[in-house]
DNA sequence: TTTGTACACGGTGTATACAAGAATGCCGTA
DNA sequence: TACGGCATTCTTGTATACACCGTGTACAAA
């Protein structure tokens, strides 16, 4: 039904000229990347001023980022960035996990063969990154390895869902791949699970094995899930996040 | 993650002053009321005049519909309503399926009984809508129906998903609710199997029967789909939608 | 001292003016 | 006559001015 996506545009669905857009961008990879914290109050004049455009693309881009679900707006009192809540987890990973197993599920059934190097490339500089041990790199890399499972899935409903989950999954991510244990739990170790199971999701896929696709999906999901609450629950206090709201 | 919503905020997440709030919400019902047709162009200016406020809520209203997919915004060229495409019915409807037997089956394990009466009430509704044959309150209903489930479903994403996708499916629904068949295809019999299936949707719920209420959600979004798409392919053209695009 | 009210201020919501880009029609030239 | 370039014009994108709302503070009354 909903399609007819503008040429170039993102999948949020937002082309609108550059500064709007640059306006746009800049705030939400501010959010993403935990540069601006979870419950800032986002003063409008600040970022104009910060931005170098006026108050209208910065308005327009508040807006875009609340229906993102980025930003809180409250009428007539501005915006803030939406907390991350722990107790929220729960919610996000099992909604990531539906998401994941559908998507890489009917991957394995529909996709074209030519999709595949992409995933592969996605996967190797997964790989590359985590020798390289660039958290960074490796957050960014792994969402676009997913990605690209959800691009040729066949269904733009649910790639645009899981691919909005993935997003705000990045201001997690940090904390997923934070190393601050040793022996079974390092982040080596993890890493090479992570790794272990993209180079085999690619398999299933490529053999087109629906099954085996979507459990490998669930069972990924889960991993994320674990260190990350395991991760969060060892941090005490405000130091990623914590709500705070009327 | 994502949460802390403004006290009576929609779900879409927006509050914002009351033009803007107005604009929004009244070209979002035209284009579900299908009053505005799929692939419209909406020219900023006309719609300035019509709703008697200025540009800057009207351009908001647009980014915002655009953000729900109603709306394409083309840079420099405007905006159109989003098509509605029976080659995307398939897509949608699988989407569809895929969130409501999630929402259905966790509002079964999940719900606090105090919740249930809100359902029942919306059933009631319908069926009593479904007897003076008001096709407009039973699109309404129907979709109140199945949000009042999906609000006791423990996962405000999934949840968020869904509404927007019922929302979009009110484009849909008409189409489904048209009478041009007799016998057994009839729309009375038809409204006969969404009344029973709503019934028993509400009884499994009741019963905390997780694996039940979700195969019936399963059956009911077939349902729905089955008639929705073949009232559209007997619609040789045209009438309801045809995609229109660059 | 505490509470209620009024006023002032900061900040958002809306309107409008201005600039830039895209579409269209006209004219010139081949 | 047909095609291509240019100018005009309409539409969108951006900036800014103005109005309104919510909040904080100060002062007065109980």
């Amino acid at each position: 039904m909903t399609q007819s996506r503008a040429k170039g545009a993102p999948a949020n669905g937002i082309p609108k000229g550059k500064s709007s857009l640059r306006a746009y961008e800049s705030i939400r990879q501010r959010i993403l990347r935990l540069e601006i914290p979870p419950g800032a109050d986002l003063d409008e004049s600040m970022l104009v001023k910060e931005l170098g455009v006026s108050r209208t693309p910065v308005r327009e881009a508040l807006i875009r980022l609340g229906a993102d679900g980025l930003v809180v707006l409250l009428p007539n009192r501005g915006a803030r960035v939406a907390s991350l809540e722990i107790n929220n987890m729960r919610q996000y990973f099992e909604a990531i996990d539906l998401c994941q197993r559908a998507v890489t599920r009917w991957a394995a059934v529909r996709h074209d063969p030519g999709q595949l190097s992409v995933i592969e490339g996605h996967a190797k500089g997964f790989e590359e990154a985590a020798e390289r041990c660039d958290a960074d790199e490796m957050i960014e890399v792994n969402k676009n390895f997913h990605v690209a499972i959800a691009q040729c899935c066949g269904n733009s409903y649910v790639a645009a869902t899981y691919e909005r989950l993935l997003s705000e999954g990045l201001r997690v991510s940090r904390v997923a791949f934070t190393d601050d244990r040793t022996g079974d739990d390092s982040l080596a170790v993890h890493l090479e699970r992570v790794i272990d199971e993209h180079r085999r999701m690619i398999e299933l896929i490529a053999a087109r094995d629906a099954d085996g696709a979507e459990a490998l999906a669930g069972d990924h999901a889960r991993l994320g899930r674990e260190r990350t609450i395991y991760n969060l629950s060892k941090m005490e206090s405000g130091d990623v996040a914590i709500a705070t709201f009327d």
